[in-house]
DNA sequence: TTTGTGTATGTTTGCGCAAACATGATTGGT
DNA sequence: ACCAATCATGTTTGCGCAAACATACACAAA
């Protein structure tokens, strides 16, 4: 067994960390050692300065400082990891990004969480079905994260068939498992209500509603709420019309309200079917708002820039995201689970779309 | 070394550790040495199985599978990447996602990166300033990513001025730094010039622009290749007019426009912009196309149900993401750097906006 | 037989950090 | 003066995993 010497394979021994020009053999991260070897002092003492322990005099802690500073040194997160058994990460899982809210949202967690100083691991659902979210939330689990932040706009999250690790907290936007999760979202039948309030108050007789899709929350709760409310005020409730939330869905279903005569304000589920109920509407020759009065909602920021400017419901997505942060923070911090509902106020925002019934 | 037989290596004493109904110090991970114990085998056999080697005999796998699943093992990650220096995680750089563009861009990137197994943390900008960038950055390094995707769209990547760990990949989407990192980015100039062609061929004499902002990279690619284009067709280069992308923005411009005698043709920087154009031509009586043509850029969901719909440029976002995720892996596999440029091909959807001029 | 060549598995080790404990240096009270 | 109670700091240890190395065994060629 011998082998040539002046060949490199040496490897039984890892020493002559420091030979001359030694390769660095991975990404030379500078570790806790080194920065101690450099100011004098213990590398547990690096670790006190580095977690901001209070048992460090100031001159250590400031030369502990300087050596880190010289060297670069940055706490290496998975060893941490490792140790504390925790990454300060939450990981946020999406469905779909392609709607403005959900983007508004995550931008705001992701903002709000980096403020405190955690993480977002990002875990898109690759599909809509049972097994897409198991292989989400599974996947979590591997990247032992502390929370999760699902944001769910359909009906798949069942939470008996979704096993997580114990000791993940969740919070849920947009979706009614109230009973096991914590969920925040958008106050959407108060929205919805003031939409359809704001139509009657201006002597419409009743208010036709063009809906979101059905698997929807949001879409559900609108509907709901724009239904409670008709008939609250003892106004006659139309019959719904369906879109997917996109403007041509809109389209689509304002060419069948064009030709209701006794059609005079239209509820839509967001601002960009209502874009297509105003193409729509707009082709058919009914003017808006003297034919027909139009409330969308979301508030999109080219919701003023229709024609005509829309009359909708703001929603403020940064402060679900917010909400959605502080809650899982708190549930780390007191490692409770404390399932309820958090709603996040809406605003009407009344522009050009709607107006008083012509006789 | 002698050690007694029968006797567990009982040194130091971990004490008892499932001493009678002992509480769950940590979240009781199952670790790789529990399937072991379970399947009979060492834990360095779990490990091979766990990560496929090929030196573990059929039976011994499906005997420690088996374990796994009995146990709910899920490798740690942290563990992991404490060993290997890797977490498989890329990091995501981005300034703002309200914009259409960067959130299917982000779309694209998760999934395409969980399809290969990575996972996505996202790390937003806090200000657009260098130190915000500088700060995104760090965090970056804290967290150990094997790779940044930045998706800047302003002038604040001084390349010099950021350091981060060595070894560490990074792609950026729109913007020049391409001598320096891989960037991949959707060929503004082609796009933009498509959409002048497309008027000029119609026969208009010139075409005026209202471009984007002045930071932002796509903007001045777009408005450069309007210019050139231009010149090129020896056509007069009318003065630019300038927004923020926002649909007020553009019909502040389009007000502008209206009064200009000579204006047939307009092409506007994105699809928002352009729908604000709308609005101010259909206030100042202009009829589009009739009066003015008018091209977009993005086609947003909504283009074709504007007032009239949108003849636009159509980027592949997906793509730029798709690409940006092979990209960064590849530098991975490869260990290299390989800056340069990507472009991502548009297309022109000609709808109704656009016509002849009257003469 | 011996020797070699694989192949499947076990053992040791250390990644970087921080909890737990140990030590040594100051205080202050009596 | 003494001891005890603080403090600031050092030392040891192990988190879960996988690379490196060691071993054990099977089989083929000499």
């Amino acid at each position: 067994m011998e082998h040539e010497p002046g060949q490199p394979p040496v490897r039984n021994l890892p020493p002559a960390k420091e030979a001359a020009g030694a390769a660095p053999r991975r990404k030379q991260q500078v570790s806790m050692a080194d920065v101690a070897k450099l100011a004098g002092v213990s590398s547990q003492t690096v670790s006190r300065v580095s977690n901001g322990s209070p048992d460090v005099i100031e001159s250590t802690r400031r030369q502990v400082i300087a050596a880190m500073n010289e060297l670069g040194y940055r706490p290496n997160s998975a060893a941490r990891a490792l140790k504390r058994g925790s990454f300060r990460t939450i990981g946020v899982i999406t469905f779909s990004l392609s709607s403005l809210g959900n983007m508004r949202t995550l931008e705001a967690i992701a903002l709000h969480a980096a403020r405190q100083d955690f993480a977002i691991t990002l875990i898109p659902v690759t599909a809509p079905t049972q097994a897409g979210i198991q292989g989400a939330f599974s996947r979590m689990g591997e990247l032992a994260v502390d929370a999760v932040i699902a944001i769910m706009e359909v009906h798949l999250l069942d939470a008996a068939t979704v096993t997580l690790p114990p000791g993940v907290k969740v919070v849920v936007v947009d979706s009614d498992a109230g009973e096991q999760y914590s969920v925040v979202d958008t106050d959407q039948a108060d929205g919805a209500r003031k939409a359809v309030r704001h139509l009657l108050d201006l002597g419409h007789e009743t208010v036709w509603h063009v809906a979101g899709p059905e698997e929807s929350f949001a879409s559900e709760r609108r509907a709901a709420a724009w239904r409670t409310t008709l008939t609250d005020a003892g106004k006659a409730v139309p019959p719904v019309l369906r879109g997917d939330w996109s403007a041509d869905s809109g389209y689509e279903a304002g060419l069948r309200l064009a030709d209701e005569p006794g059609c005079t304000a239209v509820f839509a589920a967001n601002d960009h079917m209502a874009l297509g109920l105003l193409r729509a509407f707009r082709e058919k020759g009914k003017a808006v708002p003297e034919d027909v009065s139009l409330v969308g909602f979301d508030d999109v920021p080219e919701a003023s820039s229709y024609a005509p400017p829309l009359t909708t419901v703001h929603q403020n997505f940064a402060d679900v995201g917010n909400q959605c942060v502080d809650n899982v923070l708190q549930q780390i911090r007191t490692n409770t689970t404390e399932p309820g509902i958090t709603l996040v106020p809406t605003q009407l925002v009344v522009r050009n779309s709607t107006a008083p019934p012509k006789h």
